[in-house]
DNA sequence: ACGTGTGAACCGATTCACAGCA
DNA sequence: TGCTGTGAATCGGTTCACACGT
């Protein structure tokens, strides 16, 4: 039944890769180099040009052999493949300490992308201005995301409210989470989910830390 | 030469798992619970309870076979592997919006670590308390750092800086760094360096978010 | 009888190596 | 000639399925 071909299947590590690249080209574009080859623009990344060639290949021939790459000509093509080349509005759930440190952050519109609509339950908040964009009530949430259309969402409610509030950012229509909170959200699979966990990221670098013994097991 | 076994190579991810089974374990724990089956234990977890089971075997036997395995001597096991038992102290360098928020984030606690030094550049900031923690000049970052003897850090610096940064904070003895920065950090093998990368990872969310056509490549 | 612990099978992603084209 | 594009080989991690211990 239907099974196209299944070899299509692009790694999701490619799209993670991708960013980078767009990022690493945007810079070469501001040094005014119109042409790199997969060597260089790998060369400060820790991928391997393969790597690089093969992810792009996903999506099509973007290069001109014995050449390289057209710096603006990529460009274009990785925004058009991520989808980054119009401005998408994204809504903030959640505005206390990490919330007001996301509205202030402006790494987001490398990507094209900026919060417009924010929310948060604690009256106290509501109706205060953070960066330019008014805390509203979460009960106006799922009226307000779905009059403006939006998809995606940034997740920063404490961890309690975090599966709570995650169905009714689904059901009012968002698409894709960053998840900051604590937790796994199960969510209706349509809703694409991204968890950000700096906590469980540094108990990984503290093991790393350790000098092991040579250790085969246990003992 | 010296190849002993090249099979106990431990996945990195198995590592990063661990942290998630240590905090779920924690709320078992407060919820009175004693004993845990794999298939319990990560039923909100979206991994697989043989995923569970593979990523401790890693380490040793730590369940009891029939029955399933004991809460509070689990997590003191996994501690031991990750090496949080005990407090640890870091390092955070960059206190504009970003360094101001870590410092503010409880989140750390939850793994024994908090930060214990605070670095900036700008004269202005040197010598403020954000949330009991003084900051300092980035001058007296070296032999701060080396006096205490601290290992970790979270480097919260404009991405120029971010190299440079990097290398002082290697060569002042810090060999895990939760780089915040979107950079990609060049510094000797030793180093331990984690990214964490909100824009890049929301670029990837955009790609997701997009009905794709049925699309065998490009044309 | 039941749930762990784990070698073996599987599967997906990375790397290799070279054919293809400018 | 030089660097891209890509099947094929390889590698590493996840899943399976069952033997083992309690």
């Amino acid at each position: 039944m239907g099974r196209k071909k299944n070899t299509d299947a692009i790694p999701h590590e490619a799209i993670r890769r991708l960013s980078l690249y767009l990022r690493d080209l945007k810079r070469l574009s501001q040094e005014k180099i119109r042409i790199v080859s997969s060597e260089e623009i790998t060369r400060f990344l820790s991928i391997s040009p393969a790597q690089f060639r093969k992810d792009l290949s996903y999506f099509g021939p973007f290069g001109k052999r014995g050449v390289g790459y057209d710096v603006e000509k990529l460009t274009g093509e990785i925004e058009k493949i991520l989808g980054t080349e119009k401005l998408l509005a994204m809504a903030l759930v959640g505005a206390g300490k990490l919330g007001a440190a996301l509205l202030g952050y402006a790494g987001f519109l490398e990507f094209n992308l900026k919060i417009a609509l924010a929310f948060d339950n604690d009256a106290s908040k509501v109706g205060r201005v953070i960066h330019g964009v008014r805390i509203q009530s979460t009960g106006d949430m799922a009226r307000l995301i779905r009059q403006r259309k939006i998809r995606m969402a940034l997740l920063a409610v404490p961890a309690p409210n975090a599966q709570k509030t995650g169905h009714e950012l689904a059901r009012s229509g968002i698409r894709a989470i960053l998840n900051f909170a604590p937790v796994n959200l199960n969510l209706p699979q349509e809703v694409h989910v991204t968890n950000v966990d700096m906590a469980s990221e540094m108990g990984s670098l503290v093991y790393r830390l350790h000098p092991r013994p040579v250790s085969s097991k246990k003992r």
